[in-house]
RNA sequence: GCUGGGAUAGUGAAGCGGUCAAACACGACAGACUGUAAAUCUGUUGGCUUAUGCCUUCGUAAGUUCGAAUCUUACUCCCAGCA
C-alpha cells in the first residue's frame, strides 16, 4: 500500500517550543500549515459555493461521517466517486468519525461541550451512558428517531466508502461532568476503539489497493487531566496512524495546558489537529501550543446569526444601530463582501430574511479566520508570531 | 337612511364581571453560538424605573357594580346587507 500522505514540517518557532509551519501532503492537494479547516458537516460549507471557498483561500474541507451516513449514505457518495468529487471540492478532505456527533446530538444535544451545570451533569449520566457499551455506541437518529449502532468497524467503513484524505478514529466524547473513574474507563475504551479503527481501515485499504490513500488520524481524549492526555498521546502514536486529533470538551482555561501536554508526547513528524475550535484567542493559543490544522463550525453559524468578526471584535450586524451604516462589514477587509456591501444593507438583508445575508456573513466570517491563520503562517516564518499575537488581540479585545 | 357585525398594546388576534398590564403570533430590541438536530435558541417588549410597588391603558363620554377590556346608554369611526 503506497502512503501518499505525509507531513513536512517547516519552521520550527523559537518562540515556542511546539508551534511550526509545515506542509501536509495528501492525494489531493497540499495544505501548507498552521491552517484552519471550514468545516462542511453534509458536504457543504453551508452557504458557500466552491468558488467562493477557492476565492477565500480554503484549503481543505472537513466532513463529518455520522450526517452523511444518515444523509444521503455513503454508498450513494462512494459512487458519485467520493466525497470530493460529489461535492465538487478537488481539494484536500476530512471526515469525522462520528463519535462527537452520536454522543454530542440526541441525547447530549448542548450538554456535552460546556457541561459544567448539575442539570448538564445528571443529563448525561443518565441518558449517555446507556447508550455507550465497550463495542460501541448506540443511538438514535436526530433525523427521524430511527435507531443505528456505530462501532469503530462501522465508522472506518463509513469513512472509507465516503474516500477522504484524512479521516478520524472512532473515539468517545465525554463530558468535564464525568468523574475521574469514566474519564479513565472511556479513555481506554477509546484506546481498544483506536486498536479497531486502525485495523479495519487498514483491512479496507489492503482490499482496495487503487482507491487515492487515505490517512487516518488517532483522537486523543482525556478530559482536562494531564495524565489522562498524555497517557493517550503515548498509547495512540504506538498505533499505525498518520496524525492526530485534540478532541473534547476544551475549557479555555485549560486549553492551552492540553494542547501543550499533547504536543510532548506526539512525534514532530505527524500532523496535530485540533477538533472544533476557531475563535481568536483559541486560534492563537492552539497554534503556539504546536496545533497544525484545525476546523471550527462557528464562522458559518455565528454569520448565519448576524455576527461578523472585524479586526477590533465581533459585533451583531442585525442590531438597530447599522440601520444607516453604509460601511463595509469590516473597513479594514479586503474580502469581496467588504468590497461591495455596505452595514446597512447586509442589515437590511437580515431584517428581510434574506438568503444573501447568510451567504455574505458566512463569507467574510471564513475569510477573516483563514487570512488571520494565514496571517499567523507568515508571522512564524518571519519569527515575529508574539509580535502579531499581543498586538492582534489587543486590538481585537479591546 | 335602515339592519346586523365590529373597534383590545407596533401589527394581527384572544379575553366577555374579580386570578388582566391583558393569552398567543408576528414585529421590534438585546443576548448566546467553538469535531453544525443552529437561516437556530434565549430573554425583554405600556410608563415609572426595578419593586410579591405605584401609575396610565382595551374607540370616546357617561353610568351600573364593592369591583368593568368584559354589563347599560349616547356618540364617533369601520365592515357587510338592504334602501
Amino acid at each position: 500500500m503506497r502512503r501518499d500522505f505525509r507531513f513536512e514540517p517547516l519552521v520550527s518557532s523559537p518562540d515556542a517550543r511546539h508551534m511550526r509551519t509545515g506542509v501536509i501532503y495528501t492525494p489531493h492537494g497540499i495544505i501548507r500549515t498552521p491552517a484552519f479547516i471550514p468545516v462542511a458537516t453534509a458536504a457543504s460549507v453551508k452557504a458557500l459555493t466552491v468558488d467562493m471557498m477557492h476565492d477565500i483561500g480554503t484549503q481543505a474541507i472537513l466532513a463529518n461521517a455520522y450526517h452523511l451516513y444518515l444523509q444521503p449514505g455513503p454508498v450513494l457518495i462512494e459512487k458519485a466517486g467520493g466525497l470530493g468529487k460529489f461535492m465538487n471540492w478537488s481539494g484536500p478532505t476530512f471526515t469525522d468519525s462520528g463519535g462527537f456527533q452520536i454522543l454530542s446530538l440526541g441525547s447530549g444535544f448542548k450538554k456535552v461541550i460546556s457541561l459544567v451545570s448539575e442539570e448538564a451533569t445528571v443529563a448525561i449520566k443518565s441518558t449517555r451512558h446507556a447508550f455507550v457499551d465497550n463495542d460501541g455506541v448506540n443511538f438514535k437518529s436526530h433525523r427521524d428517531g430511527s435507531l443505528h449502532r456505530f462501532t469503530p468497524e462501522i465508522s472506518m467503513n463509513i469513512q472509507h466508502k465516503l474516500g477522504a484524505d484524512i479521516c478520524f478514529s472512532f473515539d468517545e466524547l465525554t463530558s468535564l461532568a464525568d468523574s475521574y473513574q469514566y474519564q479513565e474507563e472511556a479513555l481506554e475504551r477509546t484506546h481498544r476503539w483506536a486498536i479497531r479503527s486502525v485495523d479495519e481501515f487498514r483491512k479496507l485499504q489492503s482490499e482496495n489497493p487503487d482507491r487515492p490513500y487515505q490517512a487516518l488520524f488517532g483522537v486523543l481524549q482525556g478530559a482536562n487531566y494531564e495524565n489522562l492526555r498524555r497517557q493517550t498521546a503515548r498509547f495512540l502514536n504506538t498505533l499505525d496512524f498518520d496524525g492526530f486529533g485534540i478532541g473534547g470538551a476544551l475549557e479555555k482555561s485549560t486549553m492551552s495546558e492540553i494542547i501543550s501536554w499533547c504536543s510532548d508526547e506526539l512525534p514532530a513528524n505527524k500532523p496535530r489537529h485540533l477538533l472544533g475550535i476557531s475563535e481568536p484567542n483559541d486560534i492563537f493559543t492552539a497554534i503556539e501550543q504546536g496545533i497544525d490544522t484545525f476546523d471550527c463550525v462557528s464562522p458559518t453559524r455565528v454569520a448565519r446569526n448576524g455576527a461578523a468578526y472585524t479586526l477590533t471584535g465581533r459585533f451583531n450586524i442585525k442590531s438597530a444601530k447599522y440601520f444607516e451604516d453604509f460601511s463595509p462589514l469590516d473597513p479594514e477587509c479586503s474580502c469581496y463582501t467588504c468590497q461591495n456591501y455596505t452595514r446597512a444593507y447586509i442589515n437590511h438583508l437580515f431584517k428581510a430574511k434574506e438568503i444573501l445575508a447568510s451567504i455574505l456573513v458566512s463569507y467574510h466570517n471564513e475569510y477573516f479566520i483563514l487570512k488571520l491563520v494565514e496571517d499567523i503562517r507568515k508571522s512564524i516564518e518571519q519569527g515575529s508570531f508574539n509580535e502579531l499575537r499581543d498586538s492582534w488581540l489587543k486590538r481585537y479585545y479591546a
